[in-house]
RNA sequence: GGGCCGGUAGCUCAGGUGGUUAGAGCGCACGCCUGAUAAGCGUGAGGUCGGAGGUUCAAGUCCUCCUCGGCCCA
């Protein structure tokens, strides 16, 4: 004992231990809002926008929500990623303003409003369309408000008090004028075509407004006599269909059949009791299909007649079984290739008005004329002989009794299947031919220029999404553009009653358009047409068409009224990113808009992110109770782990959320928040005075600012493809594994114990320094408070917001592989002595490594190059090592798959310096500290 | 029902053109430190790579089928 315990000095305050106010803890949910009452202060957004003037633009154009709700899940981690980016793009130098939107016309809106007036009791017919629509667009402004305070506290920065909307004024005058030029160029026509039809609501439905329910239907097999028979044998034979749907048999135009299929000719011999098939009816079905239709048709007994190819109906026509009744039309047959005998008789009752394979074959392909035999409440039209009047859902009865009357009818029963239904009303659909809206793909070559587009001009990410867009491109039929609906932008168009041709007058056009300015859609219905055809035209020879248009052409035209019509924006945009259920939504109404106006895609890259599932993978549902809401994380942790949670997954791909995985992202923002807190701790008093050039620092500092150069490079490369997880990966790693558990832990004892301006000293500190800037600046698009919450920390609060800074532009000479390969090999020679000293430790002879010493025998002579001028007992943070080329001593510590290396441990010879805890004989000699404290602590107490 | 995509340790992710005992971090367990302390360090245990066939000297990586999940469509 060189002293006696009472009178030893205490050293602790010779030691420059981490200083910082900065709270371990975040406290995030009551701190956030802090930082955004100061971003709204000091107008962040507009001081980005200042600041960034003239430099090059990188534009996301936000994909507008709509505005019927609270955000939920996919909401918050979109913004949240589209926030990042565009921080992202900004902080490395470039011009990133963000416009939010919102998508406010359409269905579940309009219905809202008139739910409200059921309630009254109240028609909708029976209410002013202008009041209608104006609680329309009061709905759609108070969700809007509210979205937009849900998206703020995000911590999402953007232009949130001049947003763009689909219902604001200008923006329907675009949307009209954009629908004008469909119309000049001849792309828009009035067609007749099955839609999917809600009777309930007595409108068509987009793809994207129906959803499929099971639901019980009758089904039937009905017998169809020959006209023309395709053998003599076959002339007193019946074909026999099979439809779930009786109410189509009065559409029914003709009868398909598989060419390739195998069918068979039956006699009936034998019938069950309330069999409505007699003893020798001759039927034709699908030989695979015959014993489940004699089932179907309690057929006890038939005999097997003969056999045929599908192809020798060719030319057969067949009779509507009301023949005579009306039905006096001709029934073809034609040949199919969506016939199977997955199910029926193998011949496909064929109504092209009510279906769209149906159309397909028989109107387009054939040419046979599709029968308008439903009207808009689902009832047959006055011209349909039989069952005029009645409905298309209660005349399956009425159906099966006609056709049983002709002995017609071989089978009837119940069954239950897949079938659309309207996602509002949940009432199932028809498909009914209407007079429609289209917009030509193939007019004026739209197709072409958007695949054009697709596959030579845009940049899609992940790759796989531009296969994706481009099959659905290819296979898609024209645009319906056509809604009978009130809550929208009108088909501002007019018809000439005798010619059917649209008008196409500049004129009249521009008149519209103005007006639609000044008083928004309601002036189409509010201004008289005269005053729009002017004196050229006279209002009785024409059709004001009173449609409007399907909400995705609104939102399609954003390009048009948003990216080209802001100044601070620019068309093509950069980017467009929204989930991969968009391809068929937006990305694609987007594009056939731009190209069939421009002939270009509105965007130059799109990104798609997955659905964001629960932790089982399921989607969210509320029925399932699995939903979970970005409020609630936000509360309870923070928007900062929401933030960094969203790049914590690859949400190119479908991600998944839950408790746990919330609760991996709190321990992993603990670790980071940390690391920023020991590096705030540690450069506490930093002067320029003690920053030193590279070039005159320990190799161990060389090798830190080596790692920045690769995480920069790495950073950049992957941000240049909006691809943060691999970041956020490196980032967390960088932090655990490179610092808090190599570099901080070796340097610990230089940054405490070293003289204040001994060079190993200033060069750590002068990396930390580096490693801070880095840090903060990189991590400030995802945590983007606690960024802002560091960066106040070091350079006081009255510091320009850490979100107006840059990424830094690393010294290109800090790059060095070859130390990266060197540092690499040191680093697994020190997992051997990590290991050997943990044996020391479980046998009780040592606790703190600095007790111990150790020799390290290697076989390889590149570990004795990599260590030469290292001081290895620093990075091994033991009191004494060595490190020598030779054979391992017996009984030393090896690890399996560091080959070569052996270690041997013992207890460092010496005293316990009372200032750094090294162990050595220096301090025997001066009693209390080793050399190195000795001299720092002389210079203190002189200085002082 | 059809098309496309995905299923690697409890969690989040790596695993060019098939090739030694499948990796990382977190979490977990155990231990250490007590001058980053509701912190820090170390060691360790965790995977029949969704399942079954097949191709091959050799498959997480290629093929087929199945299964589960997702998106889109019907």
């Amino acid at each position: 004992m060189s002293a006696d315990e009472s009178t030893k000095r205490d050293y602790r305050d010779t030691v420059f231990l981490p200083t910082t106010e900065f709270p371990m803890r975040a406290g995030l949910p009551q701190r956030e809002p802090e930082f955004l009452a100061r971003w709204y202060k000091d107008n962040l957004y507009g001081r980005l926008r200042a600041e960034a003037a003239g430099r090059e633009k990188f534009v996301l154009h936000d994909g507008p929500p709509y505005a019927n709700g609270d955000i939920h899940f996919g909401h918050a981690m979109q913004k949240t990623l589209k926030d990042v980016i565009v921080k992202s793009q900004q902080m490395q130098g470039k011009d990133a303003p963000y416009v939010p939107g919102w998508d406010c016309h359409g269905l579940p809106i309009e219905w809202k409003i008139e739910e409200k007036y059921r309630k009254k009791k109240l028609n909708k017919d029976e209410v002013d369309p202008v009041e209608f629509r104006k609680e329309c667009r009061e709905f759609a402004d108070h969700w809007i408000n509210t979205q937009r305070e849900q998206f703020k506290r995000l911590g999402i920065i953007g232009d949130w008090d001049n947003p763009y909307t689909t219902m604001a004024f200008d923006a329907e005058a675009t949307i009209v004028e954009e629908l004008l030029k469909f119309a000049m160029s001849d792309a828009l026509y009035r067609g007749s075509k099955p839609v999917m039809w809600s009777p309930v609501e007595k409108t068509a439905l987009a793809e994207a407004e129906v959803e499929y329910h099971d639901h019980l239907s009758t089904q039937i097999d009905v017998a169809f006599p020959f006209v023309k028979a395709p053998s003599e044998e076959l002339k007193d034979a019946r074909v026999v269909i099979w439809t779930t749907t009786p109410w189509t048999i009065p559409a029914n135009r003709a009868v398909c059949y598989g060419p390739d299929l195998d069918y068979v000719v039956i006699e009936v011999t034998e019938v069950a009791e309330g069999s409505m098939a007699k003893i020798g009816d001759r039927l034709i079905v699908a030989d695979g299909l015959v014993v489940s239709f004699v089932k179907r048709a309690h057929i006890d007994n038939y005999l097997l007649i003969s056999h045929l190819k599908g192809s020798a109906f060719e030319g057969s026509v067949l009779a509507h079984p009301w023949r005579g009744q009306g039905y006096d039309f001709d029934v073809p047959m034609l040949p199919g290739d969506h016939v199977t005998t997955d199910a029926g008789t193998g011949f496909v009752h064929t109504a092209p008005g009510h279906g769209d394979d149906d159309y397909q074959v028989a109107h387009v392909k054939f040419g046979i004329p599709v029968p308008f035999t439903v009207d808009e409440a689902g009832c047959y039209y006055d011209h349909v002989p039989l069952v005029a009047g009645e409905h298309v859902y209660k005349v399956a009865d009425h159906v099966c009794e006609l056709l049983e009357g002709v002995h017609a009818l071989m089978a009837k029963g119940k069954i239950s299947h897949s079938y659309p239904h309207s996602w509002r009303s949940k009432a199932p659909l028809i498909f009914r031919n209407t007079p429609q809206w289209f917009i030509s793909m193939e007019k004026n070559d739209l197709r072409k220029k958007a695949l054009k587009a697709i596959r030579e001009d845009v940049n899609w990410y992940p790759a796989i999404s531009k296969n994706r867009i481009d099959a659905m491109v290819s296979d898609r039929p024209d645009w319906v553009i056509s809604r009978q609906r009130a809550w929208g932008v009108p088909i501002t168009i007019f018809v000439h009653k005798e010619s059917g041709e649209i008008l196409q007058d500049p004129e009249v056009n521009a008149r519209i358009v103005q007006a639609v300015k000044e008083g928004g859609a309601d002036a189409w219905v509010a201004i008289p047409a005269q005053d729009f055809l002017g004196d050229a035209y006279k209002a009785d020879d024409y059709e004001q068409v009173t449609d409007i248009l399907d909400v995705w052409f609104d939102s399609g035209c954003t390009h048009a009224f948003v990216s080209e019509k802001r100044p601070e924006l620019q068309s093509p945009a950069d980017l467009y990113f929204e989930g991969s259920d968009q391809h068929r939504g937006w990305f694609q109404s987007s594009l056939l808009e731009s190209c069939g106006t421009r002939g270009v895609a509105p965007y130059k890259n799109v990104l798609t992110h997955g659905m964001a599932l629960d932790g089982e993978g399921r989607k969210m549902s509320k029925s399932l109770g699995n939903t979970v809401a970005p409020q609630k994380i936000i509360d309870q942790y923070g928007a900062d782990i929401l933030r960094l949670w969203t790049v914590s997954v690859d949400y190119k791909e479908d991600v998944r959320i839950s408790d746990q995985i919330i609760k991996g992202q709190v321990d992993a923002y603990r670790k980071i928040r940390n690391t920023m807190r020991y590096l705030l701790g540690n450069l506490a008093g930093f002067t320029e005075e003690e920053r030193l050039d590279a070039a005159d620092m320990p190799e161990l500092e060389r090798f830190v600012l080596h790692r920045l150069t690769e995480l920069d490079t790495m950073i950049r490369a992957r941000s240049s493809e909006f691809d943060y997880n691999p970041i956020f990966q490196a980032l967390y790693q960088f932090c655990i594994v490179d610092l808090s558990a190599f570099y901080f832990d070796v340097r610990k004892d230089s940054l405490y114990c070293d003289d204040r301006m001994g060079i190993r000293r200033r060069a750590a500190r002068t990396v930390l320094d580096e490693v801070f800037k880095c840090l903060a600046t990189w991590f400030a698009p995802i945590l983007s408070f606690t960024a802002e919450e560091v960066w106040m920390s070091r350079y006081g609060v009255d510091a320009e917001s850490v979100h107006l800074q840059q990424w830094p532009t690393l010294h290109t000479s800090w790059q060095d592989d070859a130390l990266a390969e060197k540092w690499s090999k040191i680093r697994r020679l020190r997992r051997v002595v990590t290991g050997a000293l943990e044996i020391d430790r479980r046998e009780k002879r040592i606790g703190a490594s600095l007790q111990a010493k150790v020799a390290v025998f290697v076989e390889d002579p590149a570990y004795v190059e990599a260590f030469a001028g290292q001081d290895a007992a620093e990075l091994f943070i033991t009191s004494t090592a060595s490190l020598e080329q030779g054979p391992a001593p017996e009984g030393a510590f090896t690890l399996d798959d560091v080959k070569g290396v052996a270690v041997v441990t013992g207890l460092a010879s010496g005293e316990k310096c009372e200032r750094c805890w090294v162990v050595s004989d220096e301090v025997t000699e001066h009693g209390e500290l080793c050399h190195r404290c000795a001299d720092a602590v002389k210079r203190q107490d002189d200085a002082a």
